[in-house]
DNA sequence: GTGCTTGCAAACGTTTTGCAGACTC
DNA sequence: GAGTCTGCAAAACGTTTGCAAGCAC
């Protein structure tokens, strides 16, 4: 599956905060521990999670503050959001995203491997002329034990 | 592509309302026009288009009972809705309801026809028992203008 | 009359915005 | 010092809920 438009791979919390002090940002703290945290941590946070786990080293960062900067770190390709139900958008660097199969009964969350998609992606560029990106909304259906 | 689970087949408002009296609701006057509003017009109607729609032939009618109207009549397999983008979710008769390809860059929305995902449907299922409803929400990507 | 349904207002959860002060460069 | 970034409060957005009055049966 190709990235998102816009992708960029950064490896360390350093060459992000170095990517966005080339393009007139500066280094703030709050910058840092945020990316610290999309870092370390796993998939599927939403802005109240990161917003936790950043305020247990910084106590005082207001969630106004993350959604902004997550804002711009979208805007800059290095994560993107996507939506894996009604509830909040959930957060991830850019080269870890990846497609969600959703189970309408129970929840479950399958992480899909992006070979999954290959025919589709295929007849959607030869039928509809459409390079699909499945990774933004969760597709939804049932689950293995539920059906 | 299956239905949605318990999706209904109603060909007229009257089958609706008999069905929601059959259960025990009551057939109010609200209930006929929001009906009449769903069968008449096209797809990709939200909340608030209903409601305008509904208020032209009944301007009292609340946007709550609206939301009500229609979470009920998701829950009798009559409708469904989806998630096209970032917006509010737009409500459609379950017997018409499709899939989504939405571009990035301008928005264009294609209704995908079902056989799109026949591959990915099988590959769902045998790889990992999971049986997709492409239906919920869009599946983002570029078109071909925007490529 | 029973009890489902409605209109209204108010709340909800998530996200965005306006502003004045604080910080980075 | 210029201009970015922050915390806070408040608003915005789509949707849900509590309640008392109204209507279908």
């Amino acid at each position: 599956m190709p990235k998102d438009i816009g992708d960029v791979d950064v490896a360390t919390v350093e060459d992000v905060v170095a990517l966005m002090r080339a393009r007139g940002g500066r280094a703030t703290s709050s910058r840092r521990i945020l990316l610290e945290v999309l870092f370390e941590a796993g998939n599927h946070l939403d802005a109240e999670d990161i917003a936790e786990a950043v305020q247990l080293r910084s106590p005082d960062v207001h969630i106004s503050t993350i959604y902004r900067n997550l804002e711009e770190l979208q805007r800059l390709g290095v994560i993107v959001h996507s939506h894996l139900g009604h509830g909040p958008a959930t957060y991830q660097l850019a080269s870890l995203a990846h497609a969600h199969f959703i189970c309408e009964r129970c929840g479950l969350t399958i992480e899909a491997p992006d070979e999954i998609f290959k025919g589709l992606a295929r007849t959607a560029r030869t039928k509809l002329g459409f390079s699909i990106d499945p990774r933004h909304f969760a597709i939804l259906g049932i689950c293995a034990q539920c059906s």
